[in-house]
DNA sequence: GATTTCACCGATAGTACTATCGGCGAAAGC
DNA sequence: GCTTTCGCCGATAGTACTATCGGTGAAATC
């Protein structure tokens, strides 16, 4: 065995290790409500009361365990949308932009649940760090759409990108879930589906300010270039070629 | 006064009625962890132990909560859907798909929160409901929008509009959110993102499909057309028309 | 090798909520 | 008008978890 650890702070940080290992895998098991002090502490091996050796409470932990993975897969990330943007014909490199943060959630879905919830729960000592969390996300997602080339520096099509960051990011959390439930086996399609979707709206605004460009603005909110495509005849599936009338 | 109501099952149905109003008003302001028995029989003024006459438990009262704005909010949906269809080039009216249930969130999002965290959650007893609930908006929005003629009755298409329901659905919820944060201000704005999520996810969708017809399918996941756009060039928005090269 | 530090322990006080029980009084049934 | 029903009450047993406290022994320090 390679047992006995040697200094004492290494033997501290190893449990606090433990610790953390614990609760992850009781959070997969047991969903958030197996999540106390006594379970994570016996899980680690060590007595309830030693939680507090380690950790301020609870909160300290999932914060912890939050922070832990999600440093990491906003950087992954990012360096995929990078490469995507590097080649922006390989396919497979748009996947990669979902299909890492689809896996990630997939290994520890019930982390993604946690940190939805604690950002709208007024008692959480989370919400904070769940709130800067998804803004970091939303945000590195937006910024990385405007090295795109999808817009200017128009505050409007800013708050527009960020809005499809935000429900892209929505809709990857959503199928992934639909994964782990079994309704969509297969990842890959998931991270086409969502290339689609992204794809799709900033399509749409590229066209759209193109068109309120030559158009001014009404008041409040915008445009929109009225029929973009024509959504009732089934048969247009088959007739092949690119059919995108856009101008009325 | 109207006061003195007369039969006692009236009465009673009174006690309930205020009761759900309270649970909801409670849940506006404190959330779910504000929601206890004690709580919300108080703010309804009847002793705590008194709830108890009303629902079997908690979770019941969530339950009940759940369906009634449930099932309403889901028959505007169908019916806006409806309308829309019926007039594809009227762009308030598919604004209107999306305005109802971001106006539906934001009136109680803290319903919307408790069904999200109850469906996976494997202690909820709501579980089942929130699953059940959730398929609901998903199939019905799948369904309509096959409604569109937008697939055929292929398996694997049927999924892939299920996925993209399921991914503008989960928009949805995260756009209100982002409302009620004040990111968002204007919900129109929010509609129209979400106009254009669905409709160009849609549209990469049936090119697909129409694409794959030809060129049969690789094994497992499908095609997607290789450069469906080209990304990278800011001054693109600039040049009005139609710019949608769509085969190599 | 004597002293100090500290990771860990068991015990326990404290908190918050759930759910049941017996009783009361007014409405309902006859 | 007598009896039954039942919506509501106060009291309370029960449950589950948090967080603290004094003690212990081994590592760290000198």
């Amino acid at each position: 065995m390679t047992s006995t650890p040697r200094s004492r702070s290494e033997a501290k940080d190893l449990t606090r290790r433990r610790l953390i290992r614990a609760a992850l895998t009781l959070l997969d098991e047991e969903g958030e409500a197996g999540l106390t002090t006594g379970k994570v502490a016996r899980a680690a091996g060590i007595a309830q009361s030693s939680f507090y050796v380690h950790f301020k409470d609870m909160q300290e932990l999932l914060r912890v365990l939050g922070e832990e993975g999600g440093d990491r897969l906003r950087r992954a990330m990012r360096e995929a949308r990078r490469r995507a943007r590097e080649a922006p014909d390989d396919l497979e490199r748009h996947r990669d932009t979902f299909r890492i943060p689809l896996e990630a959630i997939c290994r520890h879905p019930e982390l993604l649940r946690i940190q939805l919830r604690a950002r709208h729960d007024p008692s959480s000592s989370l919400r904070d760090f769940a709130a800067r969390t998804a803004a970091a996300y939303r945000e590195h997602h937006a910024a990385d759409l405007a090295a795109l080339g999808y817009t200017a520096g128009d505050e409007r099509d800013r708050r527009r990108l960020e809005m499809i960051a935000e429900g892209v990011n929505a809709a990857t959390n959503a199928l992934a879930m639909g994964h782990l439930e079994g309704r969509y086996p297969d990842l890959d399609e998931c991270a086409d589906i969502l290339v689609a979707l992204s794809r799709g709206a900033l399509r749409l605004l590229r066209h759209e300010s193109a068109g309120t460009a030559q158009r001014g603005e009404g008041p409040g909110h915008a445009g929109f270039d009225g029929p973009a495509e024509e959504p009732a005849h089934p048969g247009g599936a088959q007739q092949g070629g690119g059919d995108d009338a856009q101008q009325e």
